[in-house]
DNA sequence: ACGGCGATGTCCGACAGGCAGCCTG
DNA sequence: GTCGGACATCGCCGT
């Protein structure tokens, strides 16, 4: 079968739509170079799809890139189930690090941080690759876009096909010039979009209505009215949160299905250990037919509020800016109820491309016959404002942000540690090829920055002369930014091995930036507890104090304390204010800094170092003291469950061996004992089980989890 | 005249998101 | 800069 003919099978097509026609105009499927330009669900997808089924027909392998874990997932579970017959893998962080089966693989998913790592270490089936589909490259003017340019730019030498898909942006021309790749720009979308500003009751579209509406809260009402669901885009996370309380009773009385929201309420409450009172309120949202989204959930809750809001049971969901980018995620209408942003002491406008993507979440394709925009305005001069600006404007050119000086140390050790750089020149020569370069037709204002990161790796004992050293190559496999490496070398070197300032070295890693905020009325305490604490630090109380975010640092080494000393989990989310999907966050890239301060240290030479912060590495994940380790390597057994065990003298998988299964089900309730027991290998007799069956949850033992040695708060 | 309670006023403080390793010589 | 939350005060109403 012919390879469109197969795509349009498997995607149910009866034909391709504007945008894929042009595509294969442009010859995508002959192995041309191609950047598709166009609105979010436009189906550039299909014509990714197009390129990698035909090369991996073809024999080669498809590699398939996205900034987000999210939307690498949900590419790699559609094209899975489109196309079963190929083999198809999914390589985002820790998910699948088995690189070597990645060669068995014709069909790969992954972010970019993830492909830029493989590269690092040589993936030895590269050169086997056939295309690259680059999605949302419009991300190379963003925090993460050197990677994404640098990446780019590396793997141009194996000169395989390119398909980049971007939003759309006026300068697409420049990033199909760069990549020598037809452009596909189109303004076609499935759903017809219109946009407007609403003020003093009244919205103006961009089709000269005017539509009258009354309050705010009409925008909501008169679409639930139309049976048609909204996403409310907010923007803090707090906003989000007490919009969405008081649309409660805006909501409630268009219901459809109870039972289905007490579903997914359920689900939400129980994504945790035990619900938090954030978990509490989200809960009673969804019973009223509303939601809010954002960082602060727990993966599991977002995906059950994205399901919810998808399967019209969930009528209104308020998000933050998680959702513009992330999954998709159409609605009929879109309100964007404020289009400024905080941003250190003042309010910034957020930049057009931005509300374009918040803009084209609009319009449910099949469902809706069109979807609308609106920008919400407080005063006469902003609505004037925002629709000229964003309803009638342009967004903006992408950019390459390549100037900024810790993306070049870092990918300039990166380039140096695989020896694809082996010279100054080389350097030179490579930064030569980035779209920086191709932009600005001028390299002089990055080579004093190349410089200075050559020579502060040098000093840093990283690079010499252009080759790295075992400390360079493992800093730079090891994927943490150099300033890391370095001040974790410098640490391995006089270590100062405790937990305190193991944890504080941890916790000021520039990886774990935004540091936690640190409110006006705590500081105080921090400082008056960091005082008090200050021979625990690894660094001198006085260098502590010149740094401004030293309290924040200070706060969260307290907070990984309590963590890894067995607090509670919603006792540590209530004194720090932190969010249960926050505090993840933090714990895995703690998790992850601290494996990396283990290696740094083994390098280093400091064995102990190097053991404490493995062990620091477990305790981190499991979120225990270090007595618990044996107990959590058991899968079932997490933090409360260990202490469990080990308070009743059960202190290790062995002595749960020699530990009468009966007792052991009293302890963890019948199904989980026997789970423990089947891993271990326990022969259990079939009387015994019947016996450890009959007990009911009520008969269990709840021993009160004992918690010490945990640090009292300061505050009386 | 008093208390209850919702509406309105005032002040203070906080402010998006999310990727990466498990190479033992 | 702007918004939300905590708290205080105001004003209406009923007793």
């Amino acid at each position: 079968m012919d390879v469109k003919e197969l795509v349009l099978q498997r995607n149910g097509f009866s034909d391709f739509n504007p945008v894929q026609r042009e595509a294969i105009e442009r010859g995508v499927v002959e192995g041309k170079n191609v950047v598709v330009a166009s609105p979010t669900a436009s189906g550039k997808t299909v014509v990714a799809e197009l390129a990698m089924v035909s090369q991996v027909l073809r024999g080669r392998k498809a590699l398939y890139t996205s900034p987000l874990r999210a939307l690498a997932s949900e590419h790699y579970r559609e094209f899975k189930r489109k196309y079963p017959e190929f083999r198809t893998a999914l390589s985002i962080g820790d998910y699948d690090s088995k690189d070597a089966h990645l060669k068995k693989y014709d069909v790969i998913f992954t972010t970019y941080e993830k492909l830029d790592s493989l590269i690092r270490h040589r993936a030895p089936w590269l050169p086997d690759v056939g295309v690259l589909v680059v999605d949302e490259v419009h991300m190379l003017d963003s925090d993460r876009g050197p990677t994404l340019e640098v990446l780019l730019t590396r793997l141009r030498k194996y000169e395989f096909q390119v398909v980049a898909l971007s939003a759309t942006i006026p300068n697409a021309e420049e990033i199909a010039g760069w990549l020598d790749a037809e452009l596909v720009v189109s303004n076609w979308r499935p759903v017809d979009l219109i946009e407007g500003v609403y003020f003093a009751g009244k919205v103006r579209f961009n089709t000269g209505e005017e539509v009258e509406f009354g309050e705010e809260e009409e925008l909501v009402r008169d679409a639930l009215r139309k049976g048609k669901g909204v996403l409310i885009f907010t923007p803090t996370r707090r906003s989000a949160m007490s919009r969405a309380r008081k649309l409660r009773k805006v909501v409630e009385p268009y219901i459809s299905s109870r039972r289905g929201l007490r579903t997914i309420a359920e689900r939400v409450l129980n994504a945790l250990e035990s619900p938090t009172s954030q978990c509490r309120e989200l809960a009673e949202d969804i019973l009223h037919g509303v939601a809010f989204h954002h960082a602060g959930l727990v993966q599991r809750q977002r995906e059950a509020v994205e399901e919810g809001f998808r399967s019209g049971r969930i009528k209104v969901v308020v998000a933050t800016p998680t959702l513009a980018a992330g999954v998709n995620l159409p609605a009929f209408r879109v309100i964007i109820s404020s289009v400024r942003r905080s941003e250190g002491f003042y309010a910034k406008e957020i930049p057009v491309r931005e509300y374009k993507q918040m803009a084209g979440r609009a319009g449910r394709p099949r469902y809706d016959e069109r979807g609308e925009a609106i920008i919400i305005a407080r005063s006469e001069r902003d609505a004037e404002h925002f629709y000229e600006k964003y309803v009638m404007g342009q967004p903006e050119e992408v950019l390459s942000r390549l100037s900024s000086y810790r993306a070049i140390r870092f990918h300039t050790l990166g380039l140096i540690a695989d020896r694809t750089v082996r010279s100054w020149e080389d350097l030179v020569d490579f930064f030569t090829g980035t779209f920086f370069f191709y932009q600005n037709a001028e390299l002089s204002s990055l080579l004093d920055l190349l410089e200075s990161a050559v020579n502060e790796l040098e000093v840093w004992e990283m690079v010499e002369e252009f080759s790295p050293t075992r400390l360079g190559s493992r800093v730079a496999s090891l994927y943490i930014d150099p300033e890391t490496g370095h001040a974790f070398h410098e640490f391995a070197r006089h270590p100062k091995i405790g937990e305190f300032p193991v944890l504080f070295l941890i916790a000021s890693s520039v990886e774990l930036y935004p540091y936690l905020p640190v409110t006006r009325r705590e500081e105080m305490d921090l400082l008056v507890e960091a005082e008090e604490r200050k021979e625990e630090l690894p660094i001198s109380f006085e260098a502590a104090l010149d740094d401004i975010h030293f309290l924040n640092k200070f706060k969260l080494a307290l907070l990984l304390e309590k963590w890894v000393n067995e607090a509670d989990e919603e006792e540590i989310l209530k004194d720090f204010g932190v969010s249960p999907g926050i505090l993840r966050g933090i714990l895995t890239i703690s998790e992850w800094l601290a494996y990396s301060l283990s290696e740094i240290a083994r390098l280093t030479g400091s064995g102990t170092l190097s053991i404490y912060a493995k062990k620091m590495e477990e305790r981190i994940r499991h979120g225990v003291k270090e007595e618990l380790l044996p107990l959590v390597q058991l899968k079932g057994i997490g933090r409360k469950r260990a202490r469990k065990l080990y308070s009743g003298g059960i202190t290790s998988p062995e002595k749960i061996k020699k530990t009468d299964p009966v007792e052991l089900a009293r302890i963890l309730g019948p199904k989980v004992a026997l789970n423990i027991l089947q891993q271990l290998k326990v022969k259990v007799g079939e009387e015994v089980r019947r016996e450890i069956r009959k007990l009911s949850p009520a008969e269990q033992t709840t021993l009160e989890v004992f918690v010490d040695g945990a640090p009292r708060d300061t505050e009386e």
